[in-house]
This record gives structure tokens, C-alpha cells and sequence, in this order.
DNA sequence: CATGAATGAGCCTTCATTCAT
DNA sequence: AATGAATGAAGGCTCATTCAT
């Protein structure tokens, strides 16, 4: 009744799919799990086990940086000033959007694959609302913009950026964009 | 021999094709040459001649929307205010992303498939371009606002308003994403 | 009742086919009738009308070499040495197949599109069968060679030479490969 | 994981494919890997798994006579007298040419699809390099014959041959052709 | 005669998913 | 659990040939 030594294996073998689907993704190979399988030398059996889908899979790489920003967002929630507590969170959001493709397909699929992702999602707009409120309750932000819009125009900025030149300043124009965007929604 | 402007059973078939075209764009559904050819009847090298690509039959779908752009691009160049001038062009063109599903892709794509599309794209950055001027010579748009900006920032609004819901408002909301950035973009 | 002035252009359009065509053999692009109309501006049809099948065209772009080849023979016939006749015949046929990409697969296909490509080749066979004759008489040839092996063996010496490599020097190891083979067919 | 020899059904599976493939290749149809999955009742998907192109099949249809080549080219040198040897093992390679249809595109070809084919046919110009060298060495052979040029006059030879005629007698008139060539290629 | 649009069989290839071993 | 062979629908594209204009 031990946890048996499989599940030692089964782990190696779950993180080294990961792995392996974190490297495609950064260079922007499409996954397929076939062809992870033959990556990873395993069955392809195996890894449909542990990701049942190419979208249950792209949703695992992704989960780390959706913890990175949803514990940004928590500790912006204690920053003196909503108005720099809401800029900052939306700021990490943008660049890991720009930065993780991982993210973008994840952040604007309607559905979801992984039980892990919706809650992330949610505990993410969760902080974003509160962010906003605070924001909202200090009077320093226009009075139509709805918790809703957040994660929407996020991805509008990151979508903007990539548009905008698939060099490497997307990074740079990313956060032009949000500057220019932010500066329309604050109140001054 | 001489490039005759098409023959007029081939014209009414190049027609129905591109009808075809239109309505599986509106209904979301992706452009395939075979189904297409199914659809209208047709042998595949029929669309296969008078399309070489899908991505050709999209863009001559796109065309239109696109010329209609340029067409008001240019009579916003007669607007007394420079201001808006640029505002009214940006609405429009925000509208015809969200309201045209074959706009998105054509307008994102970095290599056309017409020479017509690129003339199109060509025409409609250089009315952006003559709008900003002006508005920038008025003093009354951000100094860090260049016109390589005004398609990427116009796809990203549209993006945003797609993310936001499926629904039938996001005319409604692609106009509230733009008059936010607007607000940023213009200088008080 | 007069020749009428189409025959002119027809003929002139007959030209046109046949030179690109040659064009196309010597840079050794397949034959396509599609692609020919094209590159001569003419409809398909017109095309088909002249040569009714490719290999019909090729076979008339053939056509010459083989009435130079025919016409030397005849030639050889009157050479003193039955034995410098039947060489030089043959390997001028040899050079011919090396250097005209028309000829290998006319020669070594065993029906023709063209009445006039059995005639042709019938007379090439007939003047290599007295050429051959010649020689049998003087008896400086193998009694076991039959004139029924000239075509066949010039194609295999072509054949040789092309597998040995795509170089230029084609002609170079054609003859010398005949020139080894000569060596054998003829008694000393 | 371990790339086993195949495992049991799919070397069952392969070895239909091959067997199939030989047939067509015997009774001259072209190898067209979706047919072959129709004769043998698989899909097309499997076939493909075990030949990636239709090069590779017909190269491993091939393999056994470019073995069986290769082996008796071994033998050949074992022969006391280096004409008799060389001989010996160009009427096999000729006989063998005519006999098995898969052969002379394989070797006619300038590159493989598979690393055995390659590996098969480097050895077999390595035997026939062996076997004239000795002949060259015993001074029973034309100098100007390199061993570059055996592949290309046996593909020669062969080729005449199916110029010849397609009837059954190939193998025999080949061997005449071959006779001859090497009365040419000797020494007396 | 000339034209060239239309045809559509036919071939190639990929990939998500299942399932026997 | 793991394996990886098998599947086959699906989509892409070409090209020889016909025939209405």
C-alpha cells in the first residue's frame, strides 16, 4: 500500500513531457503529441495518459506562468496606491503574454481542457476585479471599464505587439502599448 | 489571348465562388478550396484556377471591406478637425475588423497572396499615415505614436473585443476598447 | 480556293509550339501541353489541334536530329571502308541521343504518336541494316550481330553515359564507351 | 523504447507490403504507396510508417538482389583467373538488371531513399573496383577502363536489352550484348 | 480555327486517436 | 502502465482532356 516506485516513473515522465513541450512552444513548433512522443521517446500511448489533449498539454506549460501572475496579483493587492497596484499587475500580464507563448491561446480560449487552468483563470480575473474595485472605490479609473474588460484587453495589447513586428522589441512595444491604453483608462 | 477581363460564364463562376466564400467566412467556417468546390458545385481545379490559395479567395473576399476603408480614409482626410479625422477613420476601421471575419487574418498576415491586397494595405497605411500627420502637426496625438502603430493597435482592439464574448455586442465593445486608447492616445 | 492566310498563321503558330517545346526538351522540363499553351499564348486547344498528344510534340522536335541522322547515313553509304561507314553512323547516332534530349526516349519507345516518326525511324533502321550489310559482307563484323541490335545498343551506349553522370562531358564518355563496344562488335 | 527488430504483427504487416510491392514490380505497375495500402487492406497510414517513400519500397524489393550481387561478387574473387572473375560477375549483375525490374532504377539512381541501398551499392562498386583491378593488374583489360564506369555500361547493357525487345528472350539477348562489350573491354 | 474555362480522377501526405500487445 | 503499430478520414494539389463560346 506504499505509493508504488511507478509513481516515481510516471512523474519523470509527466515533467519530461512538459519539458520537452516548453521548448516547442518557446520555438514555435505547434504541439502534437505524437510528436512529442517520438521527442520524449516514449509511446505515444504514454503520453496521451498524462495529457489527453495537445490543449490539456499547452495548458500544463502554461500553468507556472499563470501562478506567477496571479501571486503578482495578490501582492499588488498591497500596494499603497490602486493606481500602481492595478498598472503593475497589468503591466506582468502583458509582458508574460509577450514573453510565454504558451499564454495567449490559453488567456483566449473560451473553454478550457485542465480542471488546474479554469481555476487559475479565475482565481486570476478574481485578483484583477479586486484590483480594479480598489481602483474603482479610489475614484482613479474610468467609471465603464469592467472587470471583464481586463483579461480581453490584455490580450488585445499582446495580440498588438505581435502583429506590430515579430522581432524582438515586442516586449518594448508591448508596454508602449499599454502605456498609451492605461493612460485612456486611468482618470487623470 | 489578350487578358480579356474574364469570360462571362467564368466571371459568373468566379462570383459564385467568392459568394460562397463570403457566406462560410460569416458563419465561421474556414476556407478549404476542396469544400468549397463541393459546395458550389464545381471541379476542384475550377476554385483551384481562379484561387491558387485560400488564403487568395480570402483576401478577394476581404477586398470590399477593405476598399470601403480606404474609400472613407480618404474622405476623413477632408474632416475640418484632425482630430476627427484620425478618430472616425480608427472607428471605422475597428468596426469593419469586428463586424468582417475575413479582415483579421488579412489584415495580421505579414505576406499578402494578391498584389491587389497589398496595394489595398498599401493605400489604407497611407491614409493612416496622412490622418496621424495631421493630428500630430496639431499637436493634439502622443509624440511616441508612430503609424507603423495604427494597424497592430486597430487589430488588437478587434482581438480584444473577440476575447471578450462571442456574442453579437462586440461592435459595442470594440467601440468602448477604442475610445479608452483613444483617450490615451490623444493628448488633453 | 487559294491556300487561305490561316494556313500562314497556323503555321506560325505550329513554329512557335514547336520551339519552345524544343527550348523546354533542352532545358529538361517535361513536356505539358498546358504548360506549353501557355508559354506560347495560345489557348490549350490550339495546342492539342497541332499535337494531339506530348509525345506527338516531342517526336516532332525530334524530328530533325533524326532526318540528320537519316541523311548521314545515307552518306556513310558511300565511304569506301564498310567499317568507317557503319562507325561514323553510329556514332553520330550516339552523339545525336547524348546531345538531343528529344531523342532517347523517341528511339527507345516501341509505338510513335506520328506516322512520320516510323518513317523516320524505320529509315534510320534501314540504312543502319545496309550500312550493317556492308560490313557482314566484308566480313568485318560478328556474324551473331543482326541489324535488329544497332538501335537498341546506340540507346544503351546513350543510357550508359547519361548514369555515369550528369556532367557535360556526356559526349566524351559516350564515344568512349562505343568506341570500347566497336572494339567488340567488329573482327580484327 | 528499445528500437526492436518490429515487433511481431508489423513485421508481419511489412512483410506483406514488400511482397505485395514485388508483385507490382514484376508485373510493371508503378509503386504508389496508396495503392499498395488498398491491396493489402491496410491504411494507407501504416504503409507510409514502414516506407516513407515509394524509393524506399522499391528499394527494399531491391535489396535482396543487390545482396545477392554483392555476395557472388565476393565469390568472384576467389577465382583464379581475373578475367573469368570479372566476367562472372557483370553477366550476373547484367542478368540481374533484366531479370528483376526493381533493379535498374535503383541503380540508375543518383541518390538512395535508404542508408541500406546505399551502403549495398557502395559495396558492390566496391567489389567490381576489387575484381577489375585484379584484371587491370594482369593486364587483361582496356586502360581507359575505370571502375566508374562498370555501373553505368551494366545499366547500358540492360537497358539495350529492353530497347531490344520486351519479350522473355532479354535475359539472352542481354548476355549477347554483354559478350560483345567485353570482347571490346579485354585484351586479347 | 482558336480559345481557355471546366472537369475531376487521382495521387500525395499528415495526424489525432485507438487498441492489441 | 507503457508501448507504438495501425488506422483512415481529411485535405492538398496537379494535369490530361473536353467542349462551350
Amino acid at each position: 500500500m506504499t505509493s508504488s516506485p511507478l509513481r516515481k516513473d510516471a512523474a519523470r515522465n509527466w515533467e519530461r513531457i512538459v519539458a520537452v513541450a516548453r521548448e516547442l512552444v518557446d520555438e514555435g513548433t505547434p504541439l502534437q503529441l505524437n510528436d512529442i512522443a517520438r521527442r520524449v521517446q516514449m509511446g505515444v500511448g504514454t503520453v496521451y495518459r498524462h495529457f489527453p489533449t495537445a490543449e490539456a498539454l499547452l495548458e500544463t506549460v502554461a500553468t507556472p506562468t499563470l501562478e506567477a501572475l496571479v501571486a503578482h496579483g495578490e501582492k499588488a493587492l498591497a500596494e499603497e496606491d490602486p493606481r500602481d497596484g492595478l498598472t503593475g499587475f497589468l503591466t506582468r500580464t502583458v509582458e508574460a503574454q509577450v514573453t510565454d507563448a504558451a499564454l495567449p491561446p490559453v488567456a483566449a480560449a473560451p473553454a478550457d481542457a485542465l480542471p488546474r487552468t479554469t481555476e487559475l483563470k479565475r482565481a486570476l480575473r478574481s485578483v484583477g476585479t479586486r484590483l480594479l474595485g480598489r481602483a474603482h472605490d479610489a475614484g482613479v479609473v474610468r467609471a465603464d471599464l469592467a472587470s471583464e474588460d481586463l483579461v480581453p484587453l490584455m490580450c488585445g495589447v499582446a495580440f498588438a505587439a505581435n502583429v506590430h513586428g515579430e522581432a524582438e522589441d515586442r516586449v518594448e512595444t508591448a508596454r508602449r502599448y499599454l502605456t498609451a491604453l492605461l493612460e485612456g483608462l486611468f482618470i487623470r
